[in-house]
DNA sequence: GTACGAAGTGGGAACGCTCCCATACGCCAC
DNA sequence: GTGGCGTATGGGAGCGTTCCCACTTCGTAC
């Protein structure tokens, strides 16, 4: 509780030991302009002497900025750890930021967490800005965060969302497989979908339905069938399926991970894929490519995600207040050996 | 590069608000003493009608804390995200800090990084300590980052560190490991051995030949093959093994990953397991229940490992400059279906 | 020789908070 | 009534920066 006493060289001391001012001193620090070559030396020298390393909070307090931006993902470990789209995410967010000089922090929100630290924390301008990654809708963080006039860019489309974000365009994805499977001639295609509670969920079973419709085919219940993104509820979803008694000679399923699923149980139940039945996936995943046969699937890149995300959020700390129309990013087909 | 307007309210505007002065808001604020109900609900209420946030950089420019600790981990994406060890690590940190109502800044140490700019964040006190996972010998952030003051904990030994760690008894577990094959009347067992660049590599290998002298059984070139912790590899390494036309009827691996491989190797081969060769892994991760058959193996607990972090961060930063001795945690072996 | 602009410099003020000291206000004992 | 003590309170000082203005110096044009 006490306070730690000082022992690390000030600008201050910077100056004095350089036999200058503490403006000038200052200048050369920040790259600044109209200094005399010899004035700069002599600073330079000093901080290197005195091992000076300028203090982030006294800047910070004038300055109003922090070059640090944080990017919260309210997710498990469990899914953050383990779904490589997140890794993805990360990637293009961290190099996007590292160009603009700007500093990642990573927050999990975890359940752990106190409830309110992370408000907090993000409220304090410890950040100048705040990225979230959710892919859930019931979230009221970025609206509690915006109200303190820190700028917030989602990744991931919430359900009713006017607010800055950044998504995959799920429904044209999930479009273009459905037109695909049926462009080879499948007439009862079937769904794994995600769950309705999530954006990603939703989309891509829209995205289904009008592939059917445009493709003239039929929608059909006994079809349909809902997951969880995991592969065990693939493989279970997949089995339903084909208990229904039903004819299905191809599947969408909602990700990749369900339908590495479903090409589980279509092989244990003795069904030849793609002659028998067609299956293609979503999100081009890692695993897609490591599937028996290799997975047809529709490709999104996490990284350029994370890449928009920056530039949206850092148009937005340039002209605050302005919001930005959301960015949605479109996918295209990578055919494989299921189809 | 202009500074943004002030909107939000300051602490003085508070304590006009609610008709006291700015110390006794401050009071009320900090949870302090010695303020009247009276005042303390005037104070409330004008934080509430005003939207007040108290200014971090303020009050970490006079108080010289900031009750945030970074986790640093020097490794890529790819790595981070696919070995679970890091997600069990994160997660005992995480609880361990939301305990002592600290928050947890991650800041992943990336190529794309410009060099310097970890550095630069990590010294100016944005943070009050600093936790470092890496698992290689060679890097020197450590030492730059206490030159400033700032307290640090590596979690995973370097190879010379009189420095405060947090690491798994690799020695003592790999030991374990050897005593139980040798237990079970294997005489020739190999070892699949991680990369000698790394503290666990090293060690786990130091302790498989410990194992050996403590069982009487003589140490073979042949019986071991170095990998690099990762699935591929193992799977490579046991096939080079059975290559080389000595017995081996049992095979240490340093990791679970490597084991799985192992195990695909052997299966290829037309080795059954246990029966012909005993395999034993490392890390008890999640893939070690789920491999066929399921894998024997040492386990570590990453989160304890994390909480250790926290606590011996947390005690260096009261008693600041008294070196901590470095803690080992114990590991024990899981017997499944391998061995 | 004077006037003037550009270049370089020093240092006051301010950022928003916590710490701490001086003061005010009871209340009780004498 | 006076003295003394504990409890609340207000506000000055200071944390280490950046920003900006006023000042000096020097070179150039007249």
């Amino acid at each position: 509780m006490t306070r730690p006493p000082r022992t690390r060289p000030t600008l201050e001391e910077v100056a004095a030991r350089a036999g200058v001012g503490r403006g000038t001193a200052s200048r050369v620090i920040n790259g600044g302009e109209k200094v005399s070559e010899r004035a700069r030396l002599a600073v330079e020298q000093a901080i290197a002497e005195l091992g000076y390393v300028p203090n982030a909070a006294a800047r910070a307090l004038v300055t109003r900025r922090t070059d640090a931006v944080a990017l919260v993902i309210a997710e498990s470990e469990e899914r953050v750890f383990g779904e490589p789209f997140f890794a993805g995410v990360i990637r293009g967010i961290g190099s996007a930021l590292a160009q603009a000089d700007r500093q990642l922090i990573l927050l999990l929100a975890q359940a752990s967490q106190r409830r309110g630290a992370l408000d907090d924390y993000l409220t304090r301008q410890h950040v100048d800005g705040v990225l979230l990654l959710s892919l859930h809708d019931d979230d009221e963080l970025p609206d509690r965060i915006r109200a303190h006039g820190v700028p917030v860019v989602v990744g991931g489309r919430r359900g009713d969302a006017r607010e800055d974000f950044v998504d995959v365009d799920n429904v044209q994805g999930a479009e273009l497989a459905v037109a695909h499977l049926a462009g080879i001639g499948r007439r009862h295609i079937a769904t794994i979908a995600g769950p309705s509670d999530m954006v990603a969920g939703r989309s891509r079973f829209e995205g289904y339905v009008a592939g059917l419709v445009a493709a003239d085919l039929p929608v059909d219940d006994r079809l349909v069938v809902r997951g969880d993104f995991g592969q065990g509820s693939g493989e279970k979803s997949m089995r339903t399926l084909l208990g229904r008694g039903v004819d299905v000679d191809a599947v969408f399923c909602a990700n990749d991970l369900m339908a590495a699923g479903a090409l589980r149980a279509l092989s244990d139940a003795g069904r030849r894929v793609p002659e028998d039945v067609a299956v293609v996936g979503f999100e081009d995943a890692p695993i897609a490519m490591s599937t028996n046969p290799p997975l047809t699937t529709v490709h999104q890149s996490p990284e350029k995600m994370g890449r928009e995300m920056v530039a949206m959020l850092l148009d937005s700390t340039r002209t605050p207040g302005v919001a930005q129309p959301g960015r949605m990013l479109s996918t295209h087909l990578v055919v494989r050996g299921s189809t």
